[in-house]
DNA sequence: CACGAGACCTGTTCGC
DNA sequence: TGCGAACAGGTCTCGT
């Protein structure tokens, strides 16, 4: 589900409602902040959806903890309650939802968090595939992942020399956490679009300025969809705009804003790939 | 080591 | 209408 714009945007209400920028047509995501509340009690729904450490120790050491601060990492959501830190990993279909504690507990809710003040934090999984960690050290679960999009230290040259040491798909490669972290796969096809690169070209023929062009598409194309608060696609995460502003993504056999090309679609690594043949084409070995 | 296929899950949509 | 196949914002693990 959520790439870095959707988790972004949770974080940022996680964070303070009033975060929350309003852009023309996007809905507003609001909910209540969590900083600052005292959690009172917990409760595992699906023990899986917890991966460490053990349930009852996971019970235990929560309740009396305060939440400081709501962070991001990558994908990963970030509640620090000061030497602790629960991570959470939404996966394909993971949603976080605040609301009193009186509500009814709802279908594929998988963990509650409830605070003394009345309220919840409630994780909501359809397909069980999130995750939920209790570290004291992120870079135990997060240490393998690299650097943000938005890194100032991040550069094109940095991303040239990582596509270039790869024969496989740059689609491929963007989508690998280890590589660049947040990027899934609406925003790789998206990013790919606005950078004029195919899916299917293999890093190791992307030259330095395809490279150069391929880090601002990136950027702008997540800027974009932190600003129109994420995409909402099917059930799956509420409130976001930037659906109804994507180039190619699911949008197969529907003309490019670009030239009015047909999109196509590719399956790459086991994921659809959508892209214009037009503006895309493969880069020329020569 | 790098890479690809399969696994993990539930729900919706599409084709026959 | 029914029913199976394909597909869905992700990432591990296990082969080769």
């Amino acid at each position: 589900m959520p790439e870095l714009p959707e988790v972004e945007t949770i974080v940022r209400s996680l964070r303070n409602p009033l975060d929350l920028p309003t852009t023309d047509g996007a809905a507003v995501y609001a909910r209540p902040g969590i900083v600052g509340r005292h959690i009172r009690s917990v409760s595992l729904l699906w023990s899986r959806s917890l991966a460490e450490p053990g349930e009852a120790e996971f019970l235990q050491r929560l309740p009396g903890q305060t939440v400081k601060a709501v962070e991001r990492r990558g994908k990963f959501i970030l509640l620090r309650l000061g030497a602790d830190t629960i991570m959470i990993h939404l996966r394909m279909s993971g949603d976080l939802r605040v609301e009193g504690d009186d509500m009814p507990v709802q279908k594929h809710d998988r963990l509650l968090i409830g605070f003394t003040d009345g309220m919840r934090l409630a994780f909501n999984d359809t397909r069980k595939f999130g995750r939920v960690w209790l570290v004291r050290d992120i870079q135990s679960v997060a240490g393998g992942l690299g650097p943000e999009p938005f890194d100032e230290q991040l550069t094109g040259l940095f991303l040239y020399e990582k596509l270039h040491r790869s024969s496989r798909p740059v689609k491929n490669l963007l989508l690998d956490q280890t590589l660049i972290a947040g990027i899934g796969n609406i925003y790789s096809d998206e990013a790919l679009h606005r950078a004029g690169l195919h899916p299917a070209t293999p890093g190791r023929t992307i030259r330095p300025d395809q490279a150069d062009r391929l880090l601002t598409a990136i950027r702008e194309t997540l800027e974009e969809g932190i600003r129109r608060n994420g995409a909402s696609i099917d059930w799956v995460y509420r409130g976001g705009d930037f659906q109804n502003h994507f180039r190619v993504y699911q949008r197969t056999g529907q003309p490019c804003p670009v030239c009015g090309t047909k999109i196509e679609r590719l399956v790459i690594n086991q994921r659809s790939s959508h892209f214009c043949p037009k503006c895309q084409k493969m880069v020329k070995i020569s």
